[in-house]
DNA sequence: ATAGTTAGTAGTGAATAAATACTAACAATT
DNA sequence: AATTGTTAGTATTTATTCACTACTAACTAT
């Protein structure tokens, strides 16, 4: 990684070791889906101190040649099983005291995923991993580890605001959705029902249809459609 | 900060030091301003390797008992000596080999000052501190050292959607402002021209009128406003 | 056949945005 | 003292989007 070791020892003869004490970097994951008609978060049960028997977010070190996205993957891919599921990131949190044990910046990334591809490993993981209904998870904020609370309540607006101007809820259903499959999902992360006409106007120019239909429901069969592009 | 020394060597034990050595954290500082008609911005012509007569964006090293915010303020403070300035956080950027002396991750902050609350400060510094147009900047990229061109990018594009959604936008004008002044603030950093009765219409909510209006202009003058509360 | 249920479309009035055209008020000039 | 140039500010018209109602369509179960 360094390409010029004279250049390195040139710029740490300035660079002052007492006051800047390299710090741990750590990336904490929201790892969104929807499953019965809510929004849910991944989240674990702490079996350790500090906040032993709390919830929280799971996240893992960034190694020094690791690079953020890198440790996110590896994250997920350690926390879920799965691979190549959108993420972006959100917030990076740094108050000095948010880790008890020592300073830990925290970069939060929120990933979203279908329930579909959602398959929990058990693998050999320490503590418990669960999925939990963020409105509830918001309403007991004692409960939870950290300043990880904080984090959800940002996480949760930033997917809300991001919902209206972006393709974003096209990450939580397959690749193949019905409208009123993909509208629900609108709806329960905005928390507010949405007109159906001029629901389908506004996405109208986003999908394209597909010749296949529901089938088997006593009622009207609705069609499938999928992201343009 | 440590608040429980058995916890943190508990920790410790599981923590793998050779895979997990810390990082290196800095801020980097975008500070905007508008300058004759054109949005600007603080960079620095480095006078050192790597990247020696490049421009780059100021930025401080965060200490391991300080904040990011903390950070923040002093970086501004070094570099520019004002106080109480607007800031948010923008992304943090964390590619292995963003800097070839060493592993840095750089939290980068927009900053926004009225050019009036500007004073050059010119201290004790290394580096030559320039006001540039972010225009010019974009256009002669590779002039610009390290990532700092994509995060300038990344910069000036946060700012232009935050302007239309909030009240981002009166950072850049002093407290009594009057609406020709404030339209062109909009129109600068948008990029295009704005309807006059239309930008009149939105904002008429969130300023309210002086008894104070401009003179010794060969026209109409102008009435000064502040924004509410 | 019909009842129940959800899928999907048409259309209306209200609010918001885009655009044009005007009037108002000053200083400098004639 | 009237006129001109210039920018400040308002009125109005048209187009687009949003909130909402009301309808038709298509399936299963009875």
């Amino acid at each position: 990684m360094v390409k010029n070791k004279s250049e390195e020892e040139l710029f740490l003869e300035k660079y002052d070791k007492e006051k800047y004490e390299k710090i741990s970097v750590a990336v904490d994951l929201l790892v969104f889906t929807v499953e019965n008609d809510e929004l849910k978060l991944l989240v674990i049960k702490r079996n350790e101190m500090p906040y032993k028997d709390y919830l929280a977010l799971p996240g893992v070190f960034v190694g020094v040649d690791e690079s953020l996205e890198e440790a996110v993957k590896r994250g997920i891919r350690e926390e879920t099983g799965v691979e190549n599921i959108y993420f972006e990131q959100l917030y990076t949190w740094g108050e000095v005291d948010r880790d008890p044990r020592m300073r830990i910046i925290s970069v939060s990334y929120m990933a979203l995923v279908p329930l579909e591809s959602l398959r929990m490993r058990v693998g050999m993981r320490v503590s418990e991993v669960l999925l939990m209904s963020v409105d509830e998870l918001l309403e007991q904020k004692d409960k939870i580890g950290f300043d990880h609370g904080k984090i959800i309540e940002y996480a949760r607006e930033r997917l809300r605001n991001k919902v209206e101007y972006s393709k974003i809820a096209f990450e939580l259903v397959p690749k193949e959705f019905t409208l009123p499959q993909l509208q629900r999902i609108y709806e329960i992360i905005l928390g507010h029902p949405l007109y159906k006409a001029n629901f389908r106007k506004k996405i109208s120019e986003m999908i394209c249809q597909t010749d296949r239909y529901t089938s088997g429901n006593a009622h009207r069969p609705s069609q499938y459609y999928r992201l343009k592009e």
